[in-house]
RNA sequence: GCGGGUAUGGCGGAAUUGGCAGACGCGCCAGACUUAGGAUCUGGUGUCCCCGACGUGCAGGUUCAAGUCCUGUUACCCGCACCA
């Protein structure tokens, strides 16, 4: 009889969902579980087959964990405010509210074709007023302790979005999502102070179990450096500060540059001699877009200003102060002090200026190459510190500073304050009013959500404006403090605002008095384990964290970090090894993968298709082996017989497998758990049968990872119940052993032979054994060497 | 340039502390069943000059023994990129 995935499957899903087997309880004393993967932005397309390959690694961890007697979290929800649904709105006239249901729906049918065990009664949509009310209220929270702020700035700005990008949204100075270009415009903007948490990001790391790749990302973005600050006083009076990794080749620095926004321009305007070639070069800096100041990267510009100049602390030297593109001035101070002899940037730009190299430590040669070695160099022509090594110098200079008030140790960080502000339509409103008389003012709790209006036009404005600010019904308000007429703030949130806490609203997701309750945030946090993609590493994962440390702070959450692990897997290819995407023509649509060979073998060969932290390429040709691997366990029915207990020919095997199965799903080892599966089939088929309780054991091993099937089988054999209200199979160490083992025999170290021994076989029966077997490659020749490796091999060297 | 990663049969990939290289699967070959096979089952399958030798990107080294450790090197992928 064939097996018919198609009617099972339904069947099976039908009855877990109408029986809620896989809801979370709200049990606070059971053992808990928190499995979370990152929640999807229902996109158009339609779930892509490498959404399936993190739901279905947690799944199998989840389903594990409920055998395991765990109460488990293992939840869904949409990520769904976002541009594409709003672009594909505005050119199709439908409302974004609309296009967000309709992919809702179509990937929830996607989802729940593959049986996955989420639980469905704690869906969450971040488009839900009942929801992004709360993404709201945490922004007020954070506007109350001074962590929200406007600034006008210079921000990334999409030509054809027409939206400002963070900084991380722009790739290769082009729109991420659209590949438009970028271009800096000024803006007003709402940041967040994600920088006051630089510190703790990097430190609290020390606390979670995330893979090191993650942790070394997000410590490389956070951008840590220490060094110094030092103040040269310059001939126009005023004090010129910079920060220095390097304050050790203080007596190095002959000249000094300043960021074109650098403000001392300015103030020094009356005294530059040259203010007309400052200016141009000023607008020419500031026509540059993120992509064109990275293309010309290679040669270094700049123009000197005359009748200014700085006075290096160290020596009184007079230095000249130049400006230049290659400082920027959202980095430090913005100024910088030059030394050509030990700075690659710098070295260029002396030579492109023609300006003095001194060396102030030895061990390179300053006159071919920047000398920029910390480890072995020796200080020279630098006073007070020669003869001393770099780091020795850096300390004595940093006294010196210190004593003399020209400069203090310092700390920066590459992390920059979070721009907040979005000038679109389909996003969260930010809750906040501006009134003449009293400034930015919170919207009242109280009034929250504050719902974005139902209009029909949101079309983006061409002097980049949010189409809220069209909205005169939603724009004029009355002051809550003063009471007085006053705007609506018209730009919302990005859409890393709502996946910055979603994690704790699936805590309880219905609670309508706070983002969850006190009990389920303390019962339910941290997540125990999160799996997503590498490429949210720096900012979802950073945004998160750094939301999440907030609510710490405020008390609304009881623990330092939301994750206590988090993992990554690879992508998943199209069949020639480049990554999947319609312009390529290589996508593989889920759906046709389920229809042709059911969910069962779907899941199946997507944790078996490589490494899951690897990326790998989808093959149409190899998942017909996990479509076989399911129809012979589904043909095992026929060779079933009665047995309570393990046969010996299968003991050592049943013990290896469950040992294998349950530690590799712990290691993210889908795919060798799979293999020893298959190979245990592979065993039963040698013996010809499988007995129940074999049967029963081998099935709970597959669950996880073929539901369905799992389930369909438990049942056709009356195991008892529903195979989800059973327990994980247990094994023992010592029936792991089989008793007898086969060791390897090497002629130095050369495979020579093997023998069958028993597996408490004495050295002395071992060696005996092995020189038996290798008679006629050791005869007439001296053993120098006997090598006994207990279970594994014999090596015997001989001359 | 900096940071991270990868390199193993025709293909995807296995291989605790160094200990049988190629588990498991795909594909391929042969056979069985069959009117038929793109179904199923059984056996085989790293390469070659096949009782032997060679073989984990390349070149060295350590060791009784190296995919694994050390030194050097090449190619590709991902991320960041004038961060002082």
């Amino acid at each position: 009889m064939k097996y018919d995935f198609a009617s099972v499957e339904k069947k099976w899903q039908k009855i877990w969902q109408d029986k809620n087997v896989f809801a979370a309880k709200n049990d606070y004393t059971l053992p808990k579980y928190y499995a979370l993967v990152e929640f999807p932005y229902p996109s158009g397309q339609g779930l892509h087959v490498g959404h399936p390959r993190s739901y279905t690694a947690l799944d199998i961890v989840a389903r594990k964990r409920r055998l395991q007697g765990y109460n488990v979290l293992y939840p869904m929800g949409w990520d769904a405010f976002g541009l594409p649904t709003e672009n594909y709105a505005i050119k199709n006239k439908i409302h974004p509210e609309i296009v967000t249901k309709q992919n809702v729906a179509r990937f929830k049918e996607q989802l729940m074709s593959l049986g996955l065990s989420f639980d469905w009664n704690r869906e969450i949509n971040t488009t839900d007023p009942d929801y992004y009310k709360w993404t709201q209220w945490i922004f007020l929270q954070l506007f109350k302790k001074g962590l929200a702020y406007k600034k006008e700035m210079s921000v990334n700005w999409c030509t054809s979005c027409k939206v400002v990008l963070a900084n991380e949204e722009v790739v290769n100075g082009v729109c991420e999502r659209c590949g438009g270009e970028v271009v800096h415009k000024v803006k007003s903007q709402w940041m967040l102070k994600i920088t006051e948490y630089a510190q703790r990001l990097i430190d609290d790391l020390d606390d979670v179990d995330y893979i090191d790749r993650v942790k070394i990302s997000q410590k490389n973005w956070i951008g840590r450096s220490t060094g110094a600050e030092v103040e040269f006083d310059t001939t126009a009076g005023d004090v010129l500060t910079v920060y220095t990794t390097r304050p050790d080749t203080l007596y190095g620095a002959t000249y000094m540059v300043i960021s074109p926004e650098h403000p001392m321009i300015e103030k020094w305007a009356g005294q530059i001699g040259n203010m007309a070639a400052v200016r141009e070069y000023q607008a020419v800096s500031a026509r540059k877009s993120d992509f064109e100041r990275t293309e010309i990267v290679k040669e270094k510009t700049g123009v000197r200003l005359e009748g200014v100049k700085a006075v290096n602390p160290v020596n009184g030297k007079e230095i000249p102060i130049f400006i230049s593109d290659y400082v920027l001035m959202t980095y430090g101070t913005g100024a910088i002090m030059a030394v050509p002899a030990h700075d690659t940037r710098d070295y260029d730009f002396a030579k492109a200026f023609d300006l003095p190299i001194i060396e102030v430590v030895s061990g390179g040669d300053v006159s071919k190459e920047a000398f920029t070695d910390c480890a072995t160099g020796t200080m020279v022509n630098s006073g007070i510190l020669d003869g001393l090594s770099v780091e020795e110098a850096k300390k004595k200079i940093i006294e010196w500073l210190e004593e003399n008030h020209k400069g203090r140790p310092k700390v920066n960080y590459k992390l920059r304050d979070w721009v907040f502000s979005r000038q679109r339509f389909w996003g969260e409103p930010i809750p906040i009013v501006y009134c003449e008389k009293c400034g930015y003012v919170p919207v009242p709790e109280s009034e929250l959500p504050l719902r974005l209006p139902e209009v029909e036009s949101f079309e983006p404005t061409d002097d980049g404006e949010s189409p809220l600010s069209k909205m005169e019904s939603f724009v004029n308000t009355i002051c809550p403090h003063c009471g007085g007429p006053a705007k609506r703030e018209t730009d919302t949130m990005p859409q890393w605002a709502g996946s910055s806490w979603y994690f704790l609203r699936y805590c309880d997701p219905h609670n309508p008095d706070a983002i969850a309750s006190k009990e389920a945030l303390d019962y339910w946090l941290p997540v125990d384990w999160y799996n997503g993609g590498m490429e949210h590493t720096t900012l979802h994962l950073l945004y998160s964290r750094f939301w999440h440390k907030f609510l710490y702070d405020i008390g609304v959450v009881s623990t330092k970090e939301p994750y206590a692990k988090r993992t990554s897997h690879g992508m998943i290819l199209g069949e020639n090894g480049e990554k999947m995407s319609k312009s390529r023509g290589n996508v593989v649509n889920p759906d046709e993968i389920v229809r042709e060979y059911g969910a069962d073998t779907m899941r199946l060969y997507e944790m078996f298709i490589g490494d899951f932290e690897k990326s790998a390429p989808w093959s149409s040709a190899s998942i017909k082996g996990c479509k076989r691997f399911l129809d012979r366990i589904w043909a095992l029915q026929d060779n079933v017989i009665e047995g309570e207990e393990y046969r010996d020919e299968l003991r050592a095997a049943m013990h290896k497998t469950i040992k294998k199965v349950t530690e590799d799903i712990e290691n993210l080892k889908f795919n060798t758990a799979i293999a020893a599966m298959m190979t245990l089939l592979n065993q039963i088929a040698a013996v010809g049968s499988i007995n129940r309780r074999e049967f029963k054991d081998f099935l709970m091993l597959l669950n996880p990872f073929a539901p369905h099937i799992a389930e369909e089988i438990f049942e056709k054999l009356n195991f008892g119940g529903m195979l989800t209200e059973n327990l994980w199979p247990a094994y023992d160490e010592a029936e792991c052993v089989e008793d007898t083992i086969e060791l390897v025999v090497q002629v130095n170290g050369k495979l020579r032979g093997k023998i069958t021994v028993p597996a408490d076989v004495t050295k002395e029966d071992a060696l005996a054994a092995a020189k038996g077997e290798v008679s006629a490659a050791v005869e007439g020749k001296n053993v120098v060497k006997e090598i006994y490796v207990p279970g594994k091999l014999v090596n015997l060297v001989v001359k």
